[in-house]
RNA sequence: GGGCGAUUAGCUCAGGGGGAGAGCGCUUCCUUGACACGGAAGAGGCCAGAGGUUCAAAUCCUCUAUCGCCCACCA
């Protein structure tokens, strides 16, 4: 027995039962035992701090479809869910939990301070992997890998120590960026650069000896307090005379050289530049081409240190100010232009960041980037859409050694440690008591970038480095889903770590998806009040609704704009499918036997056009659905069930009660559930359980359909195209009338050549759809012998309809002289183009013919319609 | 400064060398037995601009404009 459904669909009800039921029946599970290819997708780890929001939803059910139709065609189908210990970001987390009790991270000391962290963790640290639930995520939970799990925590030190003896990593002094907030160092990416508005201050260095000296122009004054030399192109003739001089340093009277640097650009500001090495990145490099000495004028909170001398404690901007002020009172502040000027930012938290020097850890990319470039340029990774390779590889290409070390307290551990005369060990295991005793031994407090750990996600969370099944089995994955804004934070290197350690690849294809935006494409952002929470709109609609609206749109590559309404639009769509099934249901008899052979059956044009139908559209989405363009294959399906499946078969047949009939409605449903599936996952599961009888059949793991080009009908296709046309045009004809829908209409009707059997089977369907009251097939237009009579002209046939009584003939008059000048339009701009002698001689013979025919067609049309006119004149 | 993308109906977007498409919105009509979360019929576009290639350009090429995004050591 099947079950009843209601009237209207209702998601919240279904999706609870169903996912919960789904989940106790481990249907997303995924063992190396299982059979099929294996197919890995591995979840973009989100940070552990996160709660949904609508760009994991587009992620997400991107992710859900493709493994859930690798699921159906038999694949072992892994989905690897986690999260990440997300270094910074949970720390402040916590940091601000802590300051509302008053307390600073300080204050608890570390180890009490990651407790604390933890703890947080197992109160609040996973809502997202439950909120995905809601969604229809069908990971393996079972495998949910948190990157400070203790094996993960292995393999990060082996990867780290493995580096270290290789050379890759190494620790230097060196120019990094810093944020003086959050105390730490960053790395290149984690700074966001703004165009700001800004001054250009221009300031006299005074020469030794009592001469002009030269003027150098600078954005951030403060800075001069650490230069140690003035820079000016060799080849400027305005300031040979003073290469190799020497000039001093106002407010601090340090005397500093003058010299001569390539880099140097003559024609910006006066020619001539302060060289700050400590503080600037290309200063940086001119002080090591010529040996300056650097001297570092800041505090890590971004305060003048005891090297600015009498500015020393002054926050940064201050000083800025202060030594502004100062050098105008010495008349040594030549001038102050405005002028916009790039200025960066720590992507976490704004502050603005410093270039400083600093001993950090590095890892040398330049080997590791070759091997990943090259992966990508051989084709062993693929990049959908195709464009987003480029950005990649330039990236890659220009790409400079990456800082890894933290200064914070949450994330993984760097295992170097210091010996009291400053060797530096770097162990696979952890120093003996005795042995930190004996050599004084001292842990580096540092921890690693978040990407270091999140390099090696798609083999660790597999086993590695222990060679397990799994990762025999799953690695390298199948498709890595992300947004192009991850792709050099993360997908880098992943690419980096996968073939550094591995030796493959670890993922053949990155499929890039766009943002989430609001219906006028602006980004949401909580500053622009513009965000919707998922769980909002999924309460409201669905989760089969908002995945919907967001795969709709989500052609590879492009941003998504979402509005409320497009969910709505969405859950309208759900519902359709809803009670298309209702109706299928209830045409069935009870119990009927679901496995009768379609194609066996004799069948009527409008059962062959529709699995004709069905069959392209099966094709179609198949196709989208390989090229991951889950928006053509949500649209396809869309079309094919409502306007198709729903508009016009389940209209044709509802006078019918044959089991070929009920054998097509439930082979096209069938068919079509399976294949929406994985962008609707809830509708289609409870429909289609009911369908079957229920129990224990799931449409997770139920087959993909197969191709069935015997299905593919053209002659039916062209049939049904024609009995349309005529549905059309009599509705229209009634529209045009303003015909009473009680009011019955008489046809005659003449068919065309080779369409009288598909309108005579269609008679009463069409009477049925279009309000005919009697219906007759006369042989010519001259038997016609009811008038004044209208005529419809339809591809199949010539309808006539007697007009007495039914229609004001002025208003006939005019619709068919509007018809007519329509027509005449059409030969006209036919006819120009055969005229045209390049046309017919070089144009496709097929693409002329069609063209003569056009004319003829319209010729003959022309000719009715005037015959009409005449008759009503 | 470099790169990439976009410019098509009121809005958001598909399409792509031979008669302009979808969803939403809008207009009119319809509570017809799956669905008013529905049905029917419509209105609405010189496909950003200028050149070029072609028998034929919304579509290919060049340039321009505007917008967006990435990258860059723009003192």
């Amino acid at each position: 027995m099947r079950a009843e459904l209601s009237k209207a669909y209702d998601p919240s009800e279904v999706e609870a039962r169903l996912y919960a039921w789904w989940e106790h029946r481990q249907l997303f599970d995924a063992d190396t035992t299982n059979e099929g290819e294996p197919f890995a997708v591995m979840l973009p780890l989100p940070n552990v701090t996160g709660s949904l929001h609508l760009g994991h939803a587009l992620d997400h059910s991107i992710q859900d479809a493709v493994i859930r139709r690798a699921r159906m065609m038999g694949y072992n189908a892994l989905w690897q869910p986690g999260t990440d210990h997300a270094g910074i970001a949970t720390q402040n987390v916590v940091e601000r939990e802590l300051a509302k009790e008053g307390l600073s991270r300080h204050d608890l000391g570390r180890e009490a301070f990651v407790e604390r962290v933890w703890q947080w963790r197992e109160a609040s640290g996973e809502t997202i992997l439950r909120q995905m639930r809601r969604l229809g995520a069908s990971c393996d939970w079972r495998r949910s890998v948190f990157t400070l799990d203790d094996h993960y925590v292995e393999a990060v030190r082996l990867t780290f120590c493995t580096l270290y003896e290789q050379g890759l990593i190494y620790r230097g002094y060196r120019l990094i960026n810093w944020c003086p907030r959050d105390m730490s160092a960053i790395s290149d990416i984690e700074v966001d650069h703004t165009e700001e508005r800004g001054e250009l201050v221009f300031i006299r260095y005074p020469a030794a000896d009592g001469g002009d000296g030269v003027v150098v122009a600078t954005t951030r004054a403060e800075t001069m307090l650490g230069d140690t030399a003035v820079a000016v192109h060799p080849d400027d003739e305005r300031y040979r005379h003073l290469v190799g001089s020497t000039v001093v340093l106002p407010l601090l009277d340090r005397e500093i050289p003058v010299i001569a640097d390539d880099h140097v650009d003559p024609a910006f500001g006066t020619g001539a530049v302060k060289v700050t090495p400590a503080h600037d990145p290309n200063d940086y490099e001119i002080g090591r081409r010529h040996d300056l000495e650097t001297i570092d004028v800041m505090t890590d909170e971004a305060r003048i240190n005891i090297n600015g001398g009498p500015y020393a404690g002054l926050d940064r901007f201050e000083a800025r100010e202060r030594v502004k002020a100062d050098l105008d009172q010495r008349g040594l502040l030549v001038r102050v232009e405005e002028r916009t000027h790039s200025v960066g930012h720590c992507s976490r938290c704004h502050t603005v960041v410093e270039p400083r020097l600093s001993d950090q850890w590095f890892v040398a990319v330049r080997p590791l980037a070759e091997r990943a470039a090259q992966a990508v340029r051989d084709g062993r990774t693929n990049f959908v859409p195709a464009r987003n390779a480029k950005g990649f590889l330039d990236w890659l290409d220009n790409l400079h050694d990456w800082c890894i070390s933290r200064q914070l307290w949450w994330g993984h551990r760097i295992p170097a440690w210091y010996t009291e005369d400053g060797e530096i060990l770097v162990l696979r295991e952890d120093p003996t008591p005795e042995e930190v005793e004996a050599r004084g031994l001292r842990q580096d407090p540092d921890v690693l970038d978040t990407w270091f750990s999140s390099a090696l996600w798609p083999f660790t969370t597999l086993g590695w480095p222990e060679q397990t099944p799994d990762l025999q089995t799953w690695y390298p994955t199948s498709v890595l889903v992300t947004g192009y804004d991850i792709n050099t934070f993360w997908v880098s290197r992943m690419m980096m770590a996968g073939l550094h350690l591995l030796d493959e690849v670890p993922f053949h294809t990155v499929l890039n998806h766009g943002l989430v935006r609001d219906r006028n494409g602006k980004k949401m952002s909580k500053s622009f009040g513009n965000v919707i929470d998922p769980l909002d709109l999924i309460d409201e609609y669905g989760a089969d609704a908002l995945r919907y609206a967001l795969l709709r749109a989500a052609a590879p590559g492009n941003d998504v704009p979402l509005a409320e309404e497009w969910v709505k639009g969405a859950r309208h769509f759900a519902n359709k499918l809803w009670n298309a099934g209702r109706f299928v249901l209830s045409q069935l008899p009870v119990d009927s036997d679901l496995s009768v052979d379609v194609d066996g059956l004799e069948l009527q044009p409008e059962d062959r056009w529709i699995l004709s139908r069905l069959e392209a559209a099966r094709a179609a989405a198949d196709e989208a659905y390989a090229c991951y363009d889950m928006a053509r294959a949500a649209q396809t399906l869309y079309h094919f069930m409502w306007d198709e499946f729903c508009d016009w078969y389940l209209e044709l047949v509802k006078q019918r009660d044959d089991t070929a009939m009920t054998s097509v409605l439930v082979t096209v449903l069938d068919v079509g559930l399976r294949l929406l599936h994985p962008i609707m996952p809830f509708v289609t599961e409870e429909l289609w359980r009911t369908l079957h009888g229920g129990g224990e059949v799931t449409l997770v793991r139920a087959q993909w359909p197969q191709a069935a080009p015997q299905r593919r009908d053209t002659a039916a296709e062209a049939q049904l195209e024609a009995l349309i046309q005529a549905v059309t045009a009599l509705r229209r004809f009634r529209a045009d009338h303003g015909l009473q829908p009680a009011a019955r209409v008489d046809v005659l009707a003449v068919p065309l050549d080779g369409r009288r059997d598909v309108l005579e089977a269609g008679v009463d369907a069409i009477s049925r759809l279009t309000g005919v009251g009697s219906w007759r097939f006369i042989d010519r237009a001259d038997d016609v012998d009811a008038h004044p009579v209208g005529k419809v002209v339809t591809a199949s046939a010539e309808l006539f309809v007697p007009l007495a009584g039914l229609v004001d003939l002025d208003e006939e008059r005019g619709r068919l002289e509007r018809e007519l000048a329509k027509a005449a339009a059409e030969v006209k701009r036919a006819e120009a183009k055969l005229s045209n002698e390049g046309f017919v001689a070089k144009a496709p013979t097929d693409v002329v013919q069609a063209e003569r025919e056009k004319v003829a067609d319209w010729r003959d049309a022309i000719e009715k319609l005037q015959a009409q006119l005449d008759e009503l004149a």
